[in-house]
Order: structure tokens, then C-alpha cells, then sequence
RNA sequence: GCCGGGGUGGCGGAACUGGUAGACGCGCCGGACUCAAAAUCCGGUUCUGGAGACAGAGUGCGGGUUCGAUUCCCGCCCCCGGCACCA
């Protein structure tokens, strides 16, 4: 049967026909086949519109280890699902008109069909979307379960306020202290809002840190950081009739305080405030700007003296108290006391309104103090207290000790152990979200929802027009009786932070059918995620707040793990090349690379760049993020039609190690197209002639069949540690071209090197199917595979076949390579010190010198160390 | 500002545990095929010198440890991610 369009590599066609028989067959159903169970989970996306390149890059390496696992025999489960709500939705909404409900779902559609093109193993059975009243429902249920136990609280908090739209802002709406729409400048502003004490599981989200072996450490590192655990002691200072608590991890340095510093928001400043205007203005200039932390962080230090002193505890000696802007009330107890010879802001500070700066701490050879350079060595912890009173002399720990102690007696302070980390505040002043199922009622104030009458659904119908919440203008939704006297009360119009919906997706695909509970027993069937899978930029945040959620549900014994990740790999980001022209006034417009040629010089290197359209030239502005800023997004879809999806994902695994950022470029995926060809074509040819009807015989092979055979063999080893252990794709493609090329250079002089071709292509279509599935599963059925690839089992590795009779030994004189000599393996060292040394380029230089010293790596390198 | 990561040929990257720097791919150069071009195939390709054998230099910069450093240590520079209401 030779059927000639078969012999033209043609993705268009070949792909949706594999993806048909895929679906009909339901071949990626998670309960499909035996074998333990694999759980690979990727990041949900945001339905923005269109699928970009970095879901495309998440979705492919997801598909690339689920394809590998299933290969591997394990039941594998990769789901898919939507993280629906959020701003872009309304930002969307204000721009066109259109509901963000309608805009999600269109979009969801448009993005479904585009993962459904790039071919992965997904169990669509499971999908959700959070924005479904049949998912959120169980964030309400569960919020109430939280505000029974307590974990779920109210109080105030700082946000962003837009005073011209009275509206409060995303810290991504600020721009330059001002609002994106209204220009006017941003104020803070307290209002009520629902908090989880994720502070009281601190040190559990800090312990079992240790647990996460397949996590990567950095972002273990950025986690501990994050949740910052310090030991320190809190000190109270008298204040008139009232106490200033503040919180230090130096009480070692107690006796170099010099002032007091407290939060613009804190209850003295507010006091002090009243009865001095200047102080009240003070106050009013350090509630505008934005709340973010790296605002405040960068912020001009700014302080004024409240007028009021504090009783030094110790001394008893009257140290003024300020108002400082770099003091945070969120953290601690929003109040500090400043030690400026010992801490680099406080010295900044005294510096500026001329406070006083007393050394305490001894520095390395008798160093004193210098206003004019200020060291990180003073933040150290390694010298003896100075000028300390009775602790002169003692080192910072014993110091600490004793200081604490002290305090302890005169009942002034106490050690305690602070933590950086905040309570989650999960009030968001938005439509779009899950309502925080509260009404609120006069007499009986916040009331929850009967569990009976939940969910409490979301008005589909709303358009936000940038001021404000709609929900708090739509009467329908508002207007309930109160659930515990019956009069009229309002409904809470605050939706809970989108972070929530994505801190628990993962469970809700082991169930997503259950109307019954928020999870069942088949958690525990998958449960933990064996891999995920998702962008650095959720390295903190999400992952947090994940493993925090689901210690809430243990706790609340929904699940009985501990953790929900095992592992953890964190993609890189899409890069891709920028161009731009700039106008008279010095604006520029930015070109899309696929609108762009590059021109190249004799080496290689770019010497210009046109634009197609007009042949003018244009900038490379270098390489930067995909984003739509810089028009440098490249659509993946547009390239799936061009080239089909085989090749798309195979130069995205290609091009970088996942980890790694990657950098987009056409050549790339060219290169790409160009293999795939030549392994469709190679493949066909060997077809062609007719498969063999023998198994090879290994010992009938010639030199040229084993070494073929042995780098076969090799790169099924190092193929199945790279997708298995390393994941890193990129190495186990180029493995599989080195492996292409020795086979495309080997000629079959008998029937026997015919089956060891057969051999050859068998295994390397396998090895390539987790990457390129459809043409994977075209050739193999053109080998005269019976069922699908995936069902094949991965590839045997021959130890036997990995035997080499020589090995090639680098000679090096002073650790320069001088020649190199074939020995056989395992030779004994004097031996191979021996040829080493007769190497007629080695010779040269050993000839005037002494041998010192010969190192030996075995089957390696010979390092010959020689001196005059 | 704080926390985390990165920097290797013309380009993307490889070198996994301190042992041949540059695998694989792109680009470029040369050749074959073609009337010609495209596609395809073959060869070369870190830089400098040399016809070559070979030699010197070389992994952001400056030091250090070591027989040997892209890899470990110290000090810098630049770029990227996160900083709690973007997701």
C-alpha cells in the first residue's frame, strides 16, 4: 500500500486527524488503564483572550511529563481549568461594554479550542472555571467555616483611594502615586476588611518547608524569607500615660537607643496630632502615595518630632519620640525604637534631623564610630556590648540574654519570636470575584449566609464603569432579609481576593462533579500534585497562600495531606526581540518581530533591520519580555497553523531549559520544522524498503553497527534521566538529533543493519513522542505499531550495548591540553601514565622540565604537573 | 530599598559531582543540485597568529583557593522576577 501524500510531512492535515482518534478513543481520561497514579498540574490560566506564548511554554512542558509518565505506564491525570475572575474582566468591561461574565466565557471558548490544537493529553471531563456559582460556592462554604473556627476576621486595613473616581485602586492601577484613570493623586485610606490568620500557621508554612524536597531551593529561600521569622523581644516604653510597645531583634543594642520612631497611623501619632496641627499636616502628607511595600521602601525618609518623650526602660532617661515614614504599622506593633549606630535606616534618619548615634557594640580592631561611614559592619552581631552600663563587655548574645532578663524583672518586655508575614486580607472592592457571603443588618450587624442558602450568586448582568463597586448599586442583589431577625439588611458587596479561588482548584479537579461537598475521597486518590508546574512570578503569593489553604482543610479534615505540591518546577519567562522607530518629539512606536526582517553581516551578526512593509529601517530595541507595551507578543496560534503543533512545541522545549527564560525566534522554530521533516522523511524511506521480519542480532553487527547501537542506547538512557529526572527538554532533544544524525550517516550493507535500523527509529520515535505526540503517533503506526504510541512503553536500554573497547584520554602538562591517547577502559594508571608521557606533542613540553606530579582521572584525563 | 535568580561564540543554548569550554540548533561562509531561485543535501565555522602542525587568549569585571575553576570563596557591575489589590 503506498499511498504518495504520505510521504510528505503535512501537520495541517496529520494533526487534527490524531487529535480525533485521540477524543474518540478518550484516550486521556484520567481513570483510564492501571498502573499508580501520576498527577501533573499546570498553573490555570487567566482567560484573557488568546493564548499566549507563556501558556503555550507551561501547557507543553505540563504535556511533555504527562505524555512521559503515561509512556512510563502510570494513570496520569492533567487537568484544565480557568482562573475566571479577576480585573482584566472589568478593565475589559469599562473599555467596551460588555459584561465581564459574557467577555470571560467567550474568551474561555476562543482559548479551549486553541490548547485543544496544540494536542495535550488533557482530561477535559475535569474542567472548571472559578467564575462558575458551582465552584465559588465552596469558597463561601468554606469561608463561613473559617469564621467559625476564627481563622476568618475583620478589621482594617490600607488601600489605595482614588478621591476624584471614590474608588479604591490596585496597587497596579497606581501609576506614579496616581490613578490610571483620574490622574488625581492616590491616597491611603483604612477601611473594614476580612482577614485569614495565616500568621498563626507561620511556623508550620516555615517547618514543612523542609518537607519539600522537590521543591526548587530558591524558591523555598524566597518562602522563608517571606514568612521571615525573627527572634527578638518586645519593649515597652513609657509615654506620658500611655506604653509604646515596639518590637527588636537587637535588645542586645537596647542601651544605644536614642528615639523612638512611630507609624503616621499609629494611636500616639493620632493623639499627639490633635492638639498640633503641624503634626496633624505631617500625618496627612505621609497618608499620600500608594501602599505598596516597594513604594514606602524607596520613599524619601521622613519624619517629625512628635514632641512627646519615652522613658528609656533601663536608664530611665527621657529619649525623644518621632513620627517616621519608614515605619511600617503593619509590621510589629508599628512603632520601633531607634538605635542609629546599629541599624542602617535609623542612622539614615538621625543623620538627617541630627539624633543622636551612641555606639554600643565594639567593632572589629577598637573601630569608632563614624557618622561619614556608616558600615554594614555595624549591623553586626560578632563584637562586645561598649559603653553598655552593667552589660559593658558581654558579647550580643549574652547581652541579649541579660538585657532581656532585666526587662523581664521590671516586667518592661519579653523575648518573642515576630514574623514578617501579614494576615491575608481577602476583601476586594470589586465586582468581578466571589461575594463574601455576609449580610449586614442593624441591629444584628454582619451576619453570615445560612449555609441552606448558599451560593450567594454573582449578578451576571453588570457593567463597572471605574467607579466603584456596581454591586453596591444593584438593588436586586442587595436588598435580603437578615437571616437571623428577618428585617431588611444588605448584603456585604466586597468579593473575595482571586487568590482564593486558585488556592484550591487543584483538590476541586480530583471531584469537580460533586454538588455534595467541596471534596471526596478521590483527593486522597491523587493527592499530592506529584509535579507543578507554573511561572516564577507565583514563587511567594500563590504557592503561600496554596499551601496554607489546604492546611485549612486539613484542618478542617476535608484532606488528610499536609502539603499539596511535591514537586515544583518554575518555567522561565517569553522573551522576545524589540524594534522601534522613534518620532521628532522622541516617542516610539514599536514594530511586531514578525513584521520585521533582519539583515545580516558576512559573520553573522545583524547589521540592520527593515520593515516589511515599507523597507525602512527600524531599531532592535533589544530583548525583552513578551508583552503588549512592546508588541513583541508572537501569537502561538498563527504559528500552529503555519507549521502545526509538533513544531511549536518542539522549539519551545528546545530553545532553553524550562527554568530558564526563553527567547522567542522564527530561525528557531524553522530549525525546528527542518528536523521534523527530515525525521518524517528518514523514517519514510526506511518504510518504504519494507520493514524487517527479524529482530537484530547483536552479535553479528560490524564495528559501525555497534557504535551505532551503543550511541542509540546512550541517548535512550540520557533521554529518559532528562525527562525524568532533570527536566531539562532541551538536552534530551539535542541528544535525539546527535542520535538522527549518526543514524542518517549509517548505511544498511545487510538485512542485519536493516533490523538495527528498525531498532534505531523504533526507540527514537518513542523518545520524541512526549514532545511531538502527532507525528510520533503517525510514524509509529507506519513502523507497524499496533496500538498508539503512548500505550508502547518507553524504550529498553541494552547495558550491553553501552560497552566501549576504547575510550579517549585528554593529556594535559600544567593543566593545558597538549594531546590526547586512546586507552582501554579501566587501563591501570601506570599505563596510562605511560603512553601519556610518550605523546609526541606531550613529550615537548615534559622533555626540559621535572615531572612533579601526575594526576590520573580515570578514563578521562591525565594531568602531568611539571616544574624547572 | 529588601528578597530571589541570571550574565558562556554572530545568536539560543551545552558542559549533571572541580577534570577536553562551546554538544544540539540557528545564522554565516564554501560546495552540490538547478537555466536561475527556493527547497534539499555535503563541508567549514570561539577569537588572534599560522599554509598547516600548532601556539596564545577566552565563560560580565577585579581578586583568591586548587595540579586543574563556567563550576568553590571574597568584592564589584549590569539585567530580570517578587514585594502582599495584575494574575
Amino acid at each position: 500500500m503506498t499511498d504518495l501524500s504520505a510521504d510528505i510531512y503535512q501537520p495541517a492535515e496529520l494533526e487534527p486527524a490524531i487529535q480525533q482518534q485521540w477524543e474518540r478513543d478518550r484516550a486521556y481520561r484520567a481513570e483510564r488503564g492501571g498502573g499508580e497514579r501520576y498527577y501533573c498540574l499546570s498553573m490555570f490560566p487567566y482567560p484573557s483572550g488568546k493564548l499566549h506564548m507563556g501558556h503555550m511554554r507551561n501547557y507543553t512542558i505540563c504535556d511533555v511529563m504527562s505524555r512521559y509518565q503515561i509512556m512510563q505506564g502510570r494513570q496520569v491525570l492533567q487537568p484544565m481549568g480557568w482562573d475566571a475572575f479577576g480585573l482584566p474582566a472589568e478593565n475589559a468591561a469599562m473599555a467596551n461594554g460588555v459584561p465581564p461574565a459574557e467577555w470571560t466565557r467567550a474568551n474561555i471558548r476562543h482559548m479551549r479550542g486553541q490548547l485543544k490544537s496544540l494536542g495535550f493529553a488533557i482530561d477535559w471531563e475535569r474542567e472548571l472555571a472559578t467564575c462558575d456559582p458551582e465552584y465559588y460556592r465552596w469558597n463561601q462554604w468554606f469561608f463561613l467555616k473559617l469564621l467559625e473556627r476564627g481563622i476568618a476576621y475583620q478589621k482594617t486595613g490600607t488601600v489605595n483611594w482614588d478621591p476624584v473616581d471614590q474608588t479604591v485602586l490596585a496597587n497596579e492601577q497606581v501609576v506614579d502615586g496616581r490613578g490610571w484613570r483620574t490622574g488625581a493623586l492616590v491616597e491611603k485610606r483604612e477601611i473594614p476588611m476580612y482577614y485569614l490568620r495565616i500568621t498563626d500557621y507561620a511556623q508550620e508554612l516555615l517547618d514543612s518547608l523542609d518537607q519539600l524536597d522537590g521543591w526548587p531551593d530558591r524558591v523555598k529561600a524566597m518562602q522563608a524569607n517571606w514568612i521571615g521569622r525573627s527572634e527578638g523581644a518586645e519593649i515597652d516604653f513609657a509615654c506620658e500615660d500611655q506604653i509604646i510597645r515596639v518590637f527588636t531583634t537587637r535588645p542586645d543594642t537596647l542601651m544605644g537607643a536614642t528615639f523612638m520612631a512611630v507609624a503616621a497611623e499609629h494611636p500616639l501619632a493620632r493623639r499627639a496630632a490633635e492638639s498640633n496641627p503641624e503634626l496633624a499636616a505631617f500625618i496627612r502628607q505621609c497618608q499620600k502615595g500608594g501602599v505598596s511595600e516597594a513604594d514606602i521602601a524607596t520613599q524619601e525618609k521622613l519624619g517629625m518630632d512628635t514632641g512627646l518623650t519615652a522613658v528609656h526602660p533601663l536608664t530611665g532617661q527621657a529619649i525623644p519620640v518621632w513620627i517616621a515614614n519608614y515605619v511600617l504599622m503593619g509590621y510589629g506593633e508599628g512603632a520601633i525604637m531607634a538605635v542609629p549606630a546599629h541599624d542602617e535606616r535609623d542612622f539614615e534618619f538621625a543623620l538627617k534631623y541630627g539624633l543622636p548615634i551612641r555606639q554600643v557594640i565594639s567593632l572589629p580592631g577598637g573601630q569608632t564610630y563614624d557618622d561619614q561611614h556608616w558600615h554594614e559592619s555595624y549591623a553586626a552581631k560578632d563584637g562586645v556590648l561598649v559603653d553598655s552600663g552593667p552589660y559593658t563587655g558581654l558579647s550580643c548574645a549574652d547581652g541579649f540574654a541579660a538585657i532581656v532578663g532585666d526587662l523581664e524583672k521590671k516586667s518592661a518586655g519579653k523575648a518573642r519570636v515576630q514574623f514578617r508575614l501579614r494576615d491575608w486580607g481577602i476583601s476586594r472592592q470589586r465586582y468581578w470575584g466571589c461575594p463574601i457571603p455576609i449580610i449586614h443588618c442593624d441591629d444584628c450587624g454582619a451576619v453570615p449566609v445560612p449555609e441552606e442558602d448558599l451560593p450567594v450568586v454573582l449578578p451576571e448582568d453588570l457593567v463597572p464603569d471605574g467607579a466603584g463597586n456596581p454591586l453596591k448599586r444593584c438593588e436586586t442583589f442587595l436588598n435580603v432579609p437578615c437571616p437571623k431577625c428577618g428585617k431588611p439588611a444588605r448584603r456585604e458587596t466586597d468579593t473575595m481576593d482571586t487568590f482564593v479561588d486558585s488556592s484550591w482548584y487543584f483538590l476541586r479537579y480530583t471531584g469537580p462533579d460533586n454538588d455534595k461537598s467541596m471534596v471526596d475521597g478521590r483527593a486522597a486518590d491523587w493527592m499530592p500534585v506529584d509535579q507543578y508546574i507554573g511561572g516564577i512570578e507565583h514563587a511567594i503569593l500563590h504557592l503561600l497562600y496554596a499551601r496554607f489553604w489546604t492546611k485549612l482543610m486539613r484542618d478542617e479534615g476535608l484532606v488528610k495531606i499536609d502539603e499539596p505540591f511535591r514537586r515544583l518546577l518554575t518555567q522561565g519567562m517569553v522573551l522576545a526581540e524589540t524594534y522601534y522607530r522613534e518620532d521628532a518629539s522622541g516617542r516610539r512606536t514599536w514594530f511586531n518581530p514578525a513584521e520585521v526582517e533582519v539583515q545580516r553581516d558576512a559573520k553573522g551578526g545583524v547589521a540592520s533591520a527593515v520593515l516589511m512593509a515599507d523597507g525602512r529601517p527600524v531599531t532592535p530595541g533589544g530583548v525583552e519580555k513578551m508583552a503588549k507595551s512592546k508588541n513583541n507578543g508572537v501569537d502561538p496560534q498563527a504559528l500552529v497553523e503555519q507549521y502545526g503543533a509538533d513544531t511549536v512545541r518542539l522549539f519551545s522545549m528546545f530553545a532553553a531549559p524550562p527554568e530558564q527564560s526563553l527567547e522567542w525566534s522564527e530561525a528557531g522554530v524553522e530549525g525546528g520544522w527542518r528536523f521534523l521533516k527530515r525525521f518524517w522523511s528518514g523514517l519514510q524511506r526506511h518504510v518504504a524498503a519494507g520493514l524487517p521480519s527479524t529482530a537484530v542480532d547483536r552479535g553479528a553487527l560490524d564495528s559501525r553497527g555497534l557504535e551505532l547501537r551503543r550511541v542509540l542506547h546512550e541517548t535512550i538512557t540520557k533521554v529518559g534521566d532528562d525527562f525524568g529526572r532533570r527536566l531539562t527538554f532541551n538536552t534530551a532533544i539535542a541528544a535525539i538529533m546527535e542520535c538522527c544524525n549518526h543514524l542518517g550517516r549509517f548505511e544498511a550493507r545487510s538485512d542485519n543493519d536493516r533490523a538495527l535500523i528498525q531498532e534505531c527509529w523504533s526507540a527514537l520515535v518513542r523518545l520524541i513522542a512526549p514532545v511531538t505526540p502527532h507525528i510520533a503517533e503517525a510514524l509509529w503506526q507506519r513502523l507497524g505499531g499496533e496500538v498508539s504510541v503512548f500505550e508502547a512503553g518507553w524504550p529498553e536500554v541494552d547495558k550491553s550495548a553501552l560497552v566501549r573497547q576504547k575510550v579517549t584520554v585528554v593529556v594535559q602538562v600544567n593543566g593545558k591540553v597538549r594531546g590526547r591517547i586512546e586507552v582501554a577502559p579501566g587501563a591501570p594508571r601506570a599505563e596510562v601514565e605511560k603512553l601519556a608521557q610518550a605523546d609526541a606533542n606531550v613529550a615537548r613540553y615534559i622533555a626540559e622540565a621535572t615531572v612533579r606530579k601526575i594526576i590520573v582521572v580515570p578514563n578521562k584525563l591525565v594531568n602531568i604537573v611539571v616544574g624547572t
